[in-house]
Parts: structure tokens; sequence; C-alpha cells
RNA sequence: GGAGAGGUGGCUGAGUGGUUGAAAGCGCUCCCCUGCUAAGGGAGUAUGUGGUAAUCCUGCAUCGAGGGUUCGAAUCCCUCCCUCUCCGCCA
């Protein structure tokens, strides 16, 4: 959520920064509604204030045992009046959360304008490209090959957009979720947490997947349960200090997370239909911080520097790039997205998002730190480090040999037998 | 799932309808005293939000959450959530 004091000092500029997402400010809407809120709001703790006077007044009148016929008549009727003033106060103040919840992070002077993916701008890039002296195999044909993916059963126990690992696949998976963890927390300092996959609506709006990406969750189908399965660990992992105040000498704080994630991909139909690039479930190992506001902007390099350092240590070709204003995503101020060379596709991909939230989350979820005695909203950040599916994936069609098989790379070896090959 | 107990401020813990935002203790902060890392004395110490540009001033809300009764609710009623004990079931 923005800054409700900001919105109301700057709205022309919060407005425009908007709009470079695409995303237009209901200037009628917001003064009627604040305008209205604000009559209504003093009007009911008048009322309040009145009530609870008359309160007290009854309260001394019947200890010394004098009259209160005529004051209890005229409490009995503001009683009255500010239960009307209060219904009509909780209703704008519905109306006003519904608008502020929806309203979009405001953009990092960093973010480029765009339009599109195509306009994200490519900041670095590493690796070598390799040449390869014969016809390549997607990363779905050599899964098949070596019998290590199984999409037709993946689609009967399930649906479409799944798949089954086998042997050397189902163990390059666990390989590279315990690589990333043990890199993460013993050369990275982050602490591993385990969390659940099952999460709240609240954590949802926390975060910023609701109320406005309902139809990209999937939600457990109980009217009485309010329970939806994680799209990513951030859900979780964030919401752990949801409404609580951190001690500030303790910060950054950093975790890193394995978990399954889940995703509708409504909306998606025709895209990366083939392999296992996008689907309804995947792995991924989340990094997340939570910083003093003054640190957030350097903890983001550091925490995207941690991601890279997860596809240097792979030997994975990669770019990074800052995603343009109608790339970035809704809760984000700034992003880093990682892209790694999938060579079939003859393209960088997406492998991790690092994203600085700045207090957007924050003021959601209540995080606040102690600051000179006063209480200031955290910064939170999160990041892929990486999508495990996708690290698959692009090690597949990067280390490929002419057979069909697959070398290992050097850092994974320890994690998978010391195999050399796939 | 069944039976019972309970959820109060950073912590412990009073409080069963009327200045209780909340006793007391601990902890913490500041000050005083004291020649010595002790003891004592005093003051302060929740969060959110509104009126405000505002640290001052002041209103309102918050005793697990949400409703209800009442002039008035931490206290009474209802629903839900959570914790503990016992039983059942289970990885």
């Amino acid at each position: 959520m923005i800054d409700i004091q900001n919105l109301k000092k700057h709205f022309s500029d919060t407005r425009e920064n908007l709009i470079k997402r695409g995303f237009e400010l209901d200037e009628k809407f917001w003064l009627k509604a604040e305008k209205k809120r604000k009559k209504v709001q003093v009007e009911t703790e008048q009322l309040q204030e009145e009530q609870n006077k008359l309160a007290r007044e009854i309260g001394k009148l019947q200890k010394d045992k004098k009259d209160i016929s005529k004051v209890k008549a005229q409490a009995s009727k503001n009683s009255g009046d500010l239960k009307l003033k209060k219904n009509e106060l909780d209703q704008i103040q519905l109306e006003l959360n519904r608008f502020l919840l929806t309203i979009p992070n405001l953009l990092n002077k960093k973010v480029p304008l765009g339009s599109s993916e195509a306009d994200n701008k490519v900041i670095k890039k590493n690796g070598s490209i390799r040449n390869f002296s014969f016809e390549i195999k997607d990363h779905q044909e050599l899964g098949l090959l070596s019998d290590g993916m199984d999409f037709e059963a993946a689609s009967k126990i399930a649906k479409s957009r799944f798949v089954v690992f086998k042997d050397s696949l189902a163990l390059l998976n666990r390989a590279l979720i315990n690589f990333m963890l043990d890199i993460h927390t013993r050369e990275h300092g982050y602490k591993e947490i385990y969390v659940p996959l099952i999460v709240n609506s609240e954590s949802l709006t926390g975060t910023g997947q609701l109320p406005k990406f309902e139809e990209d969750q999937f939600k457990i189908d109980d009217e009485e349960q309010d329970l939806y399965l994680i799209p990513t660990a951030e859900v979780p992992v964030t919401n752990y200090h949801r409404n609580e105040i951190l001690e500030s000498n303790k910060l950054p704080i950093s975790y890193v997370c394995h978990t399954p994630c889940f995703r509708s991909e409504a909306g998606s139909y025709g895209l990366d239909t083939k392999g296992i690039i996008r689907q309804h479930q995947f792995e991924k190992v989340e990094l997340v911080r939570f910083t003093d506001p003054e640190d957030s902007d350097e903890q983001l390099e550091i925490l995207t520097s941690h991601a890279e350092n997860i596809l240097s240590l792979l030997k994975l070709p990669f770019r990074k790039v800052i995603l343009c204003s109608k790339d970035i995503g809704f809760s984000s101020n700034l992003t880093y997205d990682l892209e790694v060379w999938l060579p079939s596709q003859n393209k960088y991909r997406e492998i991790s998002s690092c994203s600085n939230f700045r207090d957007f989350q924050s003021r959601r979820m209540k995080i606040r730190i102690k600051k000179n005695k006063k209480n200031v909203l955290c910064h939170t950040l999160n990041g892929s480090g990486l999508a495990i599916g996708r690290t698959m994936a692009a090690i597949l069609e990067n280390y490929q040999n002419e057979d069909g098989t697959v070398s290992i790379p050097d850092v994974l070896k320890p994690y998978m037998n010391n195999k050399k090959l796939l």
C-alpha cells in the first residue's frame, strides 16, 4: 500500500508516477471519498466523545444515588445517532481501503519507461554463450531421452502443466535445491526457514497478491477455509514478521526458503506449452530480506548478487535487466530480473526476479522497526535464488552433448553422487 | 474429532458492568544519591489513527478476532481462531 499522507500531499506526482505503469488514479473518487471520510470520521469521534462523557456522568450520578433518567434519555438518543454515523464511517473506510489496496507501488527513478518486456533495460551480461558444433535439443527432448521427465503421467495424475521427474532428473532437482540452500546459508549468511505451503488471505493481502490477483492463485475449494496454495515462498516468509516491531540492531534479517510454488497460470494459454518453463507447480529457493529503510537500495544489490552468484557457480550464461514500467510487478518499486541463456530458444529467459518493495508490503503487514524511539516501517525485499525448474532446463540445454547426454556442472557433482553425466 | 481450562501492555500477573489504557512486580530509559559493575530514591516506559505542517496540544480506537446486549463492556451473550491438559485418531 502506498503512503496515504504522501498521496494527500503529492497527488499529482503520485498520479504521474503510476501512469507509467498504465495505472490511472481515480482522482474524482479519491477527492470525494477522502473528503467524506474526514467529515464523517470527525463527526463520529465527536459523537463518541459525547457518549463517553454521558456514560461516565451516569456512573457518577448513580454512585451518588441521584436521578439519572434525564441523562440516560440523552445518552440513548446519542447512542442511536452514533451507531448510524459509525455505519456510515465503516462504509466509507471500506471503500477507501479497497481503493488503496488496488493501487500499485510507486516506481523507482531507475525504472525505464516501457510498454512491454522488450523495453526492459539490459545492464549486465555474464558468461559466454556456447557454440554448439551439432544440432541441439531442447530440455524437454533431453529430459525424455534420458527418461527423466514424464509429462503424460503428470497430466494423468493431475492435469497439463505438471511434470514427473525420475531417476537422475529427480536427483538433479534435489541436488539443485540443496546446492542453493547450502550456498545461501553458508556463504551468503541467510537463515534457512521452513514454512506452511498453504496461507490465508490476510497473508496474500500482505504481500500484494490479493485483492487484485485472486485468479492467479490456487484456492482451496472450501468456503469456510479462506486458504490458498502459495504462489511463492515470499508470501509465508514475509508474513512471518507480520504485525511485529523488529529490533533494529538485528537488521538486516535474511531468510532463505525452499518451497514448491503453485500458480494457476490463468491467461497463459499457448505460452511455453513445451517443457518445464511454465508449470502449475515448481520448486524455488527464495531469498527474503527485511531492512532499515535507508539500506534497502544497497540491500537489493546485495540480494541480487547472491542470486547471480548461483548462476555464476553453475557457469550458466545470464544477463541482468531492469524491468520496465509495464513489466514490473504490482508491489515492486524496482526489480532486477536475471535471465538465463536457453540455447533451444536462442534467448534469455527469466530465472530470478529480485525486487525492492520498500515500505509497500510492510505497510500492509505492519512490519516496523524502532528507530530513534519511533516506529517506522521497514523495507522488504526478495528474489529467487533461483527457480529450480528453469535452472534444470538451463543446465540440460547448456550442458548437453552431441549424444544426448548432459554433463554435470562441477559444483553439483558432490550432490549427484559424483556422476559426470546425466 | 470428544471433554475440560485458558487467551490482558516487552514479560509475569490483578481485574466479573461505571474516570481501567488498564493495579502490582520484573525488565528497560532518564535523573538523584552513593567512591567504587551493590543498595536506595524519583520520573518515565504500548500500538494505531484523526483534528493539524507539527516533536507540543488534543480526540478516538485497541485487553485473541468479529458480531450482539447496554447510557456504559477487559468484564455479560453468540460465532470463529489459537494455546494447554486428558481421550481418540494418525505421519
